[in-house]
DNA sequence: CGTCACCGTCTTAACGTTACACAGCTAGGG
DNA sequence: CCCTAGCTGTGTAACGTTAAGACGGTGACG
């Protein structure tokens, strides 16, 4: 069933056809509604995807490149939130949206060599992770979200060594025995606890930023570093983090007094095994998160507030907008330090400091 | 920069560079080599994606049409693990994934016939939706979970009337003021508070099949529907039912003592509810849920067991492989009552009746 | 009445790939 | 020494669509 077809059955050439579906005014009415009445009697049901993208040179859909597995990209509020916002621009623009998985097998690089897409955009991806070099390879307008940054990809992300300066301070002031609830360092995913590892062992940029400012504002609170419990989870899970933090409250001699987590999910974690060994906040514990969800604003969290959805709008304008700027450091999204309860100092009620 | 410029390049024809990419053993191993070597130093990436499909006749990527705006659909537990089943199958296969959100719009039925896959999956369809007449004129291989039926169109689901049967029998034996906390039962997505809602004027066929087997269990527990307080929520949103809950609890004058909920999320929500109004589980309030994720078994709730996981995989299976059987009630997924600590009865910890 | 502009439709020529059939060439068996 | 089988490489012919430009017809205007 193809154009040639219906074309004989309206009685007019396989381009009318074609224009009756593509530019419905740049054919008559009349010819245009015997067109579509051909093609409904033969079950035609428009014109072939694979043809049309051969034909015009584009697919009319955008790749997001997931470095996860897809079944935790689901889970993730953070992804589920970035996400959102790809395909809101999806929608907008009548874009389909693909999904590539990345399984960290040999045919992920495959994977994404055949995909039928316009552009791509990577979400969560290692320092080193050979899928960046495909990307590159394809040749396609790409950006990523976070990073590490490339020569001839887009990069969108905020600061994240400043912001988890600013929210290390709100955890850190007045402490003295901190802890970091913090992202996998690499894609071996093992859960552990370090002691003021350095934050370049991370090989994703977004966790290594995160220890840099937390670092850095450990040093400026007079703590050392060195010293500091660093919890590296395998999930960004919030059963996962409860328990964990339960074993360091319980275990360590000096009593642990702050927890600067990476994400909100992992501070109510935290904040559930305070709860369990009847410790207050912030008095005995002082937390912050990342991510001001509204789990967070319902517990009271000091939290680090950046649009993802926002963000994923971003870098999908950025690959499908021909007139955007391309993605880069200087149109970095903002990010708010929102103070709430579950840290000291007490300033009004979500306090909202602007930065950057 | 095509297969022509590469096979001028290493100094073959085109087919031999389409062979060396496509079916590495049936060229020799140096040849294959310099035909990489030329692509490589061409900067050519691999076989057009369009012009292999349209060549092939078919795309290598299954289409999931979301009944839903794609940020619920990242945010939905359910969703999110039948996506997850669904996906594994797409990595086995070595097929993409691409999500058709369904806004309602009329440019659904656009998407669905422009889209670039082999097969297609429809998760959370409402009986009328014209998606479905989209999806069979384009006469690919497709499967509806959970339903509605319909001619031509594969179906897998399992027998939600008679798991509610099961569970509402848990909920409502021994109470005397039974409530229900229902999924949306149209389009409009208007939270409301109904009695004993005639089961068929859901247009979703998984909410009017539990609705029809609670009204079962309510009459094979001598109770009258008619009377039973349905609470319709507009989300599958655990914040939503603890509010609604609540306001239930404290209205009534009968006070509810058994609700039967469509989900785990919306039965947590009861639970907190009660917990907060200091209601004891499961003496002054019987709770059920559905799904029996790990945060049900966590909160002891009895509930339905479902693998969506699953019903994902055998979804994509029965589209995806010639061989298999097409999707019929008749190889419906096994379902399971699991008895916990949310309803009267005390049977062992973790009782599972098996079912179908 | 001739000219011009415009409109709707048609003809042509790719877009880049791959299934198929076939042609050399080598090796081994009769 | 011929014949067959297996392996490797090549030519041909689509796959279904659409951009660009050609073409004939109609109506307006001087």
């Amino acid at each position: 069933m193809t154009m040639p077809d219906v074309a004989r059955e309206a009685g007019v050439s396989a381009m009318t056809v074609s224009y009756a579906f593509n530019h419905p005014q740049r054919v008559a009415e009349a010819t245009r509604r015997r067109v579509l009445d051909a093609a409904e009697r033969l079950g035609y049901s428009g014109p072939h995807p694979g043809a049309r993208s051969l034909r015009r040179g584009r697919t009319g859909t955008l790749g997001v490149v997931l470095g996860e597995h897809l079944t935790y990209a689901f889970d993730d509020p953070q992804a589920t939130q970035f996400l959102g916002g790809v395909s809101s621009v999806c929608v907008e623009h009548e874009l389909g949206l693909t999904l590539l998985p990345v399984t960290g097998g040999p045919s992920d690089a495959a994977r994404i060599r055949e995909a039928a897409v316009d552009a791509l955009i990577l979400w969560t991806s290692a320092d080193d992770d050979p899928v960046l070099d495909a990307v590159l390879q394809r040749g396609l307008p790409a950006v990523v979200h976070g990073g590490p940054a490339r020569e001839g990809l887009g990069l969108i992300g905020i600061d994240d060594r400043a912001a988890a300066r600013a929210v290390g301070a709100a955890a850190f002031t007045g402490a003295r025995a901190p802890a970091v609830l913090s992202f996998p360092t690499g894609r071996d995913r093992q859960p552990r606890l370090l002691r003021g590892p350095a934050p370049d062992a991370a090989r994703f940029s977004v966790t290594r930023h995160r220890l840099q400012g937390y670092a850095d504002a450990a040093s400026a609170a007079g703590l050392d570093w060195a010293r500091i419990p660093v919890l590296v989870l395998a999930r960004n899970d919030r059963a996962e983090a409860e328990a964990a933090t339960q074993r360091l409250l319980q275990d360590s001699e000096t009593p642990v007094d702050a927890i600067a987590a990476m994400s909100d999910e992992l501070a109510l974690g935290a904040l559930a095994a305070a709860h369990r060994l009847d410790r207050s906040i912030p008095a005995q514990l002082a937390v912050t998160g990342w991510d001001d969800t509204p789990a967070a604003a319902a517990a009271g969290l000091t939290t680090i507030a950046q649009s993802l959805r926002h963000q994923g709008e971003l870098c999908a304008r950025s690959v499908i907008e021909p007139g955007a700027a391309p993605a880069q450091a200087q149109n970095a999204p903002v990010w708010q330090l929102v103070h709430r309860a579950s840290t000291h100092g007490s300033p009004p009620a979500d306090d909202v400091s602007r930065a950057h």
